[in-house]
RNA sequence: GCUUCUGUAGCUCAGUCGGUAGAGCAGAGGACUGAAAAUCCUCGUGUCGUUGGUUCGAUUCCGACCGGAAGCA
């Protein structure tokens, strides 16, 4: 018996994956698993850009707005949650299609990389936090070099979200951040999968792409939704784009077109990290809607490599 | 038309008492293992408006010209 073949589409936002993945799913049976952090939250519609009915196309689409925005919502989870569609997909038949852009999902998924039993105590991080303020990150990064030297090495002490997570793990596991590292790169991956990735030979194409969703997403009412984020006092999916950018203009500490550049730069600066994460993959095939046959010969390449990993024979 | 100010990195500007220049923003590259749409790191050569002059040497001083701004007529 070998492994369920999935086909993985990924990339930046507002690439294209949303129609590719709905266009490799009619074409070869599949359903589309979304590996998207943002879009799992019910009520976030416009701003996490979330497939409409139309652009689904019939498709059936899982992990997205099932979950409450009140609700915290994390790697563990959506692993678990992919575990479980890919499963349900691929028992009926189809053809399992993740799609997305939240890169760690992806790889963690994918990769199979065993997450361990270092859940997150927000005491702890609270009580880390305090101490860093109090004495300082240097201080914590210190810490953590005497209970995980390897980690620290690696981390800058400006960043203490890794700091504070790593001395988590190390105090609620019983393991280092780096045993567990190591420990979950020996697993593996459950599933052989295609990567698909899309991407543009001039950045700038990408950047007009993103700038114009912005505007269409406040032609589409994005500045309502915004509004009805901060009354109902929501406090877990604050991260996502589109509203906290938005938040200076709403509470009338900037005009509406500065608010709206940056929220235009926050998206810019986030499909660049994610074309950071995604490019040293080399597994990755990727397509190039702006080359010389456009988005058509972009997505017929991507429907070739698709069936070509779905027609091989059992090795 | 006259007077004053101004023209330096994609943008806003600093600076060189004459030895070819540096900040912020924009942008680029990178990291990433239970917050990831988050978090963090690194990166600054450009005809110093054009053209003459003075000078060993001018982006810097002087003149003219061409832009821009303000004021006076």
């Amino acid at each position: 018996m070998g492994k369920i073949r999935i086909l993985a589409v990924v990339g930046p936002t507002a690439s294209g994956k949303t129609a590719l993945a709905a266009e490799l799913a009619l074409r070869f049976g599949g359903e589309v698993i979304s590996a998207d952090s943002m879009q799992v939250y019910r009520e976030m519609n416009i701003a996490t850009a979330k497939p409409s009915a139309e652009e689904q196309k019939g498709v059936p689409h899982h992990l997205i707005d099932y979950v409450d925005p009140e609700e915290p919502y994390n790697l563990a989870r959506f692993v678990e949650d992919a575990q479980a569609a890919v499963k349900m997909v691929a028992g009926k038949g189809k053809v399992p299609i993740l799609a997305g852009g939240t890169g760690l999902y992806i790889d963690t998924f994918l990769e199979n990389r065993d997450l361990g039993e270092a859940g997150e105590n927000e005491a702890l991080r609270n009580e880390l936090y305090a101490l860093a303020k109090e004495k300082g990150n240097g201080y914590l990064l210190s810490l953590l070099r005497q209970e995980d030297p390897e980690t620290a090495a690696a981390l800058h002490e400006n960043n203490l979200v890794r700091i504070v997570r790593a001395l988590e793990v190390c105090r609620t596991s019983g393991m280092t951040m780096s045993e567990l590292q190591r420990r979950s790169r020996e697993s593996e991956p459950l599933y052989d999968c295609c990567r698909i990735g899309i991407n543009y030979h001039d950045r700038q194409v990408l950047y007009d792409r993103i700038n114009k969703r912005v505007d269409h997403m406040l032609e589409a009412g994005l500045l309502e939704e915004a509004k009805a984020f901060f009354q109902s006092g929501k406090k877990t999916a604050v991260q996502a784009i589109g509203y906290k950018e938005l938040k200076p203009y709403l509470e009338g500490k900037c005009s509406l077109d500065e608010a709206v550049n940056q929220l235009k730069q926050a998206t810019r600066r986030y499909a660049k990290r994610q074309l950071t994460w995604f490019r040293r993959d080399l597994r990755i095939h990727w397509v190039y809607p702006d080359g010389s046959g456009g988005v058509q010969a972009a997505f017929n390449e991507a429907f070739d490599t698709a069936a070509a990993f779905l027609a091989q024979t059992e090795t």
